[in-house]
DNA sequence: TACACAATTAACTAATTAGCTAAATATATT
DNA sequence: AATATATTTAGCTAATTAGTTAATTGTGTA
């Protein structure tokens, strides 16, 4: 499913930083990659992973490729969690209001 | 980091369908394995995950181990996730803080 | 006490992930 | 064309993760 490329992408320190730098900026490959002790082609890796999950674009600008915020699907995405973690029906969900009300039936009958 | 246990607990499909399992009832260890075509131990494992992440709450019930949301928890960090990535939501959570206080003085005075 | 059931912990294996260096690709400049 | 810079891809290894079965712990009941 798409939501867990968003999740994986999520669940890492350096990705989150990288997000957090692109929050207010645009930067390059390199700039990003400058602000992490680490390779360039593990950088590089974890842009890939994080376009995947549509939490950021890229764009080439000469020989330099920037980065920024996708945030309009971030958004997007990270409401379609919540929507499933609160109240807004799923399959899961209401298999789980039928567990919980054959529960509380039993209770009463006791 | 506190919050990279979160981000760690949610990054699995069966860990975030227990969360959708338990989104509106409590359910024992053994009820939730039944639904998961994996063996007890590895679900048992990931309750643990999640709980460590603080997305859920266990209590003994004779022989059985309840399992509940710790809902409050998970919204703190979702709201918090938020408001590091997007700029709109740290506004948000701060116009959140401030409509708190404000209520909390105002119930106060009543 | 002895036995059954619920759940977890222990010990192990297979698959995945995160990092590295070296090589390749794309663009800019002389 | 030749060379330099920015970035990614390829190929590799070490560490981590997700699952398994067997053993252990805790509780209820005959």
């Amino acid at each position: 499913m798409e939501i867990d490329y968003v999740f994986e992408a999520l669940a890492s320190t350096p990705r989150r930083k990288i997000l957090a730098y692109l929050s207010e900026a645009t930067l390059t490959a390199g700039e990003i990659a400058a602000r992490f002790d680490m390779s360039k082609p593990a950088l590089s890796k974890h842009l890939k992973i994080l376009e995947q999950a549509k939490l950021i674009s890229s764009e080439r600008k000469g020989q330099f490729i920037e980065y920024r915020l996708a945030d309009k699907n971030m958004m997007v995405s990270l409401t379609n969690m919540l929507a499933t973690f609160c109240p807004v029906g799923s399959g899961l969900k209401k298999e789980s209001t039928a567990i919980a009300r054959s529960k509380d039936k039993t209770t009463k009958q006791e």
